[in-house]
DNA sequence: TAAATAGTGTCTCTAAGACAATATCTC
DNA sequence: GAGATATTGTCTTAGAGACACTATTTA
């Protein structure tokens, strides 16, 4: 650096221009088991949505997701990864971003620009998490996540957990410069935009599972095939055919030699990601 | 909105945090004719890339991505848009978000959170611009740009214009979340972190371009396959086979019943895009 | 042996790559 | 007619969807 540019920068006032807040939304995706399994019939999963409720204006008492404002020492990924551990005890090991939100009125306390960021946390680290309160969060939880075309080509979101339904009504469209977004035409229970945000996301992660990224994310080290074809069935709402789904994924797997057991029902192989 | 949010509202110090300053930058891109037709020969054409010579510091001399604050009255997108517009007479038809860029040293002067944006004006815009300096910017440009691999895996992008000669030499990397980056390993003649971006934003531009997505941009109205063949050859850096690329191109064409004269060669059909 | 899940094989259709061959304009 | 570009057709291969069939475990 030369002394002019040195000179410039002792001189630069950088609080003469207006700077809006920024922020990290995280939408963390994880499958849990239903109940109703026996030594017969496997248990089914269930794709879920970490969800914190706001226990202070603005939107007190409405479902959000785990965020919070950046930090002059990190940067936009590392805030999203401390602030999902801050809220729920999970270090996340895989992160994408999802897109920049940044409407004029998204929150009403000031001009917020927040930065979406998808993960996707493991059974098994799930079990080990606590989810924990921040200072503005008075409750999370797990909610099973629904994500459908509606009959006039509406999208419809609809998260649950236990008695608690949250839902929203969207249209998907382009904007003035060609960007697909998604416009919430009903909101029920939804904090700020959120609800766009996780449609982004959950779109942003079937296009990831269907390329076999990020799906692995969700298994532990060793899975079967069988495992794994529910992840993708749970995530992109679709059934597939078990011998088609396996022709493609083979493609993407190791066998690892080892088999399931214990089962009330024929054994399978256990797979690792491949390299 | 009740009364206690009301009243928060109120007392809220949006002052009390710390806030980063928040820009846009801008990758255009744009289709240009090299000379050397005749009445035979068609001309060739070269993918073009605008660039701004900074006329003051930090990075006086080097070339940088048209961009700038954003404000309190407008979008990331709509400041993407002025920001194009402001600096180069150009009204974007097309955007599209490619990521955020937040490294804490990538501006010497303050903590910027850069959000980059794609853009691509067709031949016709491109000759209806002035090309403005802004109040920072001495010169803009369009350089040809290359993106290509060497031969240890990196990735070369290089930006020519008439003499100068712009270059960086990149790798791509995965971070400790698994998000795909560009890595800048040497930096000739770019300002900031802009080699990475423009390696990014040109990789998204490809994708879109092979799914026929922001290609049609660059052309008029009307135009023959061989046209639209040559944009994308152009912009993904590989010889296409005319036969392979109709077949898959005429799924989202019209024809108009019109064909091209005037040339020394068989006459084409002008085709529309479809729909 | 019934229930449940795992795994194989095959037919069809579509899309893509390679490439040969033909068509039509201007000077 | 030569040069240049436009257009059509065909052969082959890879992949996906549908679906029939076989295999293996436990109570």
């Amino acid at each position: 650096m030369n002394q002019e540019e040195q000179q410039f920068l002792e001189n630069y006032n950088a609080e003469q221009y207006w700077k809006p807040s920024v922020t990290a939304d995280i939408a963390v995706f994880a499958i849990q088991r239903e109940a109703g399994a026996t030594y017969r019939l496997d248990p089914k999963k269930k794709l879920c949505l970490l969800l914190i409720k706001r226990g202070a204006p603005p939107f007190k008492d409405c479902w959000a997701l785990p965020g919070g404002f950046l930090r002059e020492t990190e940067t936009m990924t590392e805030c999203a990864a401390r602030e999902l551990y801050e809220e729920t005890g999970a270090e996340a090991t895989v992160l994408r971003h999802i897109g920049v939100f940044s409407g004029l009125k998204r929150d009403p306390r000031t001009r917020v620009i927040s930065n979406a960021f998808l993960s996707v946390l493991s059974e098994e680290k799930l079990e080990n998490m606590k989810i924990a309160a921040g200072d503005d969060a008075a409750y999370a939880g797990w909610f099973e996540i629904q994500f459908t075309q509606g009959k006039k080509g509406e999208y419809l979101l609809t998260l649950q957990h236990d008695d608690i339904k949250i839902y929203s009504s969207m249209k998907k469209i382009k904007n003035k410069y060609g960007m697909t977004e998604f416009k919430i035409l009903k909101n029920g229970g939804f904090a700020f935009d959120h609800a766009e945000i996780i449609a982004s996301a959950i779109t942003h992660l079937r296009y990831e599972t269907k390329h076999f990224e990020l799906i692995f994310d969700f298994l532990p080290e060793k899975f079967t095939l069988s495992d794994l074809q529910e992840i993708e069935e749970r995530v992109s709402g679709k059934t597939l055919l078990a011998s088609n789904y396996r022709r493609k994924a083979e493609n993407f797997l190791t066998q690892t030699g080892e088999m399931t057991n214990g089962f009330g029902h024929r054994p399978a192989r256990l797979f690792t990601r491949k390299k």
